[in-house]
RNA sequence: GGCGCAGUAGCCAAGAGGUAAGGCGUGGGUCUGCAACACCCUGAUGCACCGGUUCAAAUCCGGUCUGCGCCUCCA
């Protein structure tokens, strides 16, 4: 099949177009979250843009297989021997087991990826599955000389490589100047960049997870699972591994060095990396303690699908700055696009010819970098064509594959649990009743009484050409 | 210190050599008891700044400034 989809590829820093290795195939991996805590909106942002480019693939006709991993085991604060697991503090910041843990934000994770559209990938699998994948990887790894045991840890040797850092121009002399002074130095290292593929001497010594292994009691280190946890499902060979750009150095660095090493041949043609979302301050963060997650915004009022429009308005190559000025802006203009979709009439004949046309400009946006608020242009330059309400609505229907909006639902249905108990609503509807009786009387200085009277209450109307609406005040 | 990304109207944002898309907001109008909705009209002699290349530059080149990220916690 054709190959018309462009994007940048971090390994050649350039747009490229991306020819799969198997035609008319996609093999992609994302990292996926470490479930120790809350995703915030930031870390959302990367799983949209990656859902919009795996819903893009699949669009213009390639057969996707998508793996993600679930970190629950193995991911320390510091990648030296001196931090401790992320999974193990947050189970004592919560008094629960590593694995109560591990479930509960699991689940809230995919709970958020739902609120959003984001498709549950064909595979998850959490690392604590793997660890004889693990073990056999850095049992060949010894074997042929990339790793060594030190301090009872097993490390791999960067040295070993022809080229370590992959990802940029950076020399290794210039890395040596130290910025990081609260990075411990792990005195068992050969040399700087290596690092560790498997822990059975832990400073900590409560980690609760540990597991057999021909070098003793212990656990995996952080990069081992995604090379693993790729090969075990994608095979020796991939098209496109995705993540945050954070997440290239040193992850995605490791990841490379362990797994070609280990294959003797080129790995992944195509590194995806989404950019960060900041807010006024800079890079929104887990660590920083004070983080925005989709159920906060939901109780700020926002519907999560104005956060993916947000995303979906800018590029995934640019820094995104969050304010809620911004998302306000988002969601009068999402409000009103929906509602502007609802009105379509839906029957009567769809226009092939126009579908077409219109349908091969979205996926020219597309296929030129994955540029979404293109696609979203043409959406709306769609809705302002001149053809038939069916065609448009086809249309709609046809480019919410991708954007994911829900576009084309009803959205009266959400509006309908919003959390009004019955006899409260049976209240409300009553008083419109009467407002309505009183207005055909002409008897406005009462309707208006009623308005303020809800108005009171917190409930807002709203005479729209399909009748009286009501919402609650936010 | 090194490496990288970015700077376009009040806000978000497209465009990447041929004379500034789109959205939200604002202002004006039409409509309707009023409000809201809907619809129509409305915006940058200019794309951070300074030079250069060119018939032509927001787009290319050089330099400067500003913001952000990475350089073993991060999406």
């Amino acid at each position: 099949m054709e190959n018309k989809l462009s994007f940048y590829n971090t390994l050649t820093r350039r747009v490229e177009r991306f020819i799969p290795n198997n035609d008319g195939k996609v093999s992609m991996y994302t990292c996926g979250p470490t479930v120790y805590h809350y995703a915030h909106i930031g870390n959302l942002r990367s799983y949209i843009m990656e859902d919009l480019l795996e819903k893009t693939l699949r669009y213009i006709g390639y057969d996707v297989k998508r793996v993600m991993n679930i970190t629950d085991v193995g991911h320390l604060s510091s990648d030296a021997d001196t931090g401790e697991d992320k999974m193990l503090s947050g189970a004592k910041r919560e008094h629960k087991s590593v694995m109560e843990i591990a479930k509960f934000y699991t689940d809230a994770f995919f709970s958020d990826c739902r609120k959003l559209n984001i498709k549950t990938p064909d595979v998850v699998e959490p690392a604590t599955n793997c660890i004889d994948e693990f073990i056999h990887m850095i049992t060949v790894l010894l074997e042929k000389g990339y790793a060594y045991e030190s301090g009872g840890n097993i490390y791999f040797d960067t040295s070993k490589l022809k080229e370590y850092y992959v990802f940029s121009s950076q020399s290794e002399k210039e890395l040596l100047v130290g910025v990081r002074d609260d990075v411990g130095e792990d005195e068992n290292k050969r040399n700087k960049s290596d690092f560790v593929l498997w822990f059975t001497k832990s400073k900590f010594e409560d980690q609760e997870l540990k597991w057999e292994s021909p070098w003793g009691l212990g656990y995996p280190g952080w990069h081992i699972e995604c090379s693993c946890i790729s090969m075990k499902h994608l095979g020796e060979y991939m098209d496109i591994h995705c993540g945050g750009v954070d997440n290239i150095f040193p992850h995605h660095t490791n990841e490379i060095a362990q797994s070609e090493a280990y294959l003797g041949h080129k790995w992944c043609n195509y590194w995806f990396h989404v950019h960060h979302l900041n807010d006024k301050s800079g890079k929104m963060s887990k660590s920083k303690g004070d983080f925005l997650t989709v159920s906060l915004l939901e109780e700020k009022g926002y519907d999560p699908l104005v956060y993916r429009f947000f995303c979906l308005q800018s590029h995934y190559r640019k820094p995104l700055e969050f304010s809620y000025e911004v998302l306000d802006n988002m969601s009068a203009a999402y409000d009103k696009l929906v509602k502007r979709i609802g009105a379509l009439d839906r029957s009567g004949e769809v226009d092939r010819e126009k579908f077409d046309e219109y349908r091969a400009q979205f996926e020219e946006a597309l296929c030129d970098d994955l540029n979404s608020a293109m696609a979203i242009t043409v959406l709306y330059d769609m809705l302002k064509a001149d053809m038939s309400d069916a065609t448009k609505f086809a249309l709609a229907e046809s480019f919410d594959e991708v954007l994911s909006l829900d576009l084309a639902v009803a959205h009266e249905k959400k509006a309908a649990d919003s959390g009004v108990d019955a006899e409260f609503e049976a209240y409300i509807l009553g008083k419109i009743e009467e407002r309505k009786a009183a207005k055909k009387e002409k008897d406005f200085a009462r309707a208006d009484a009623i308005r303020d009277e809800l108005m009171a209450k917190g409930v807002t109307l709203k005479d729209t050409r399909e009748g009286v609406v009501w919402e609650l005040k936010k």
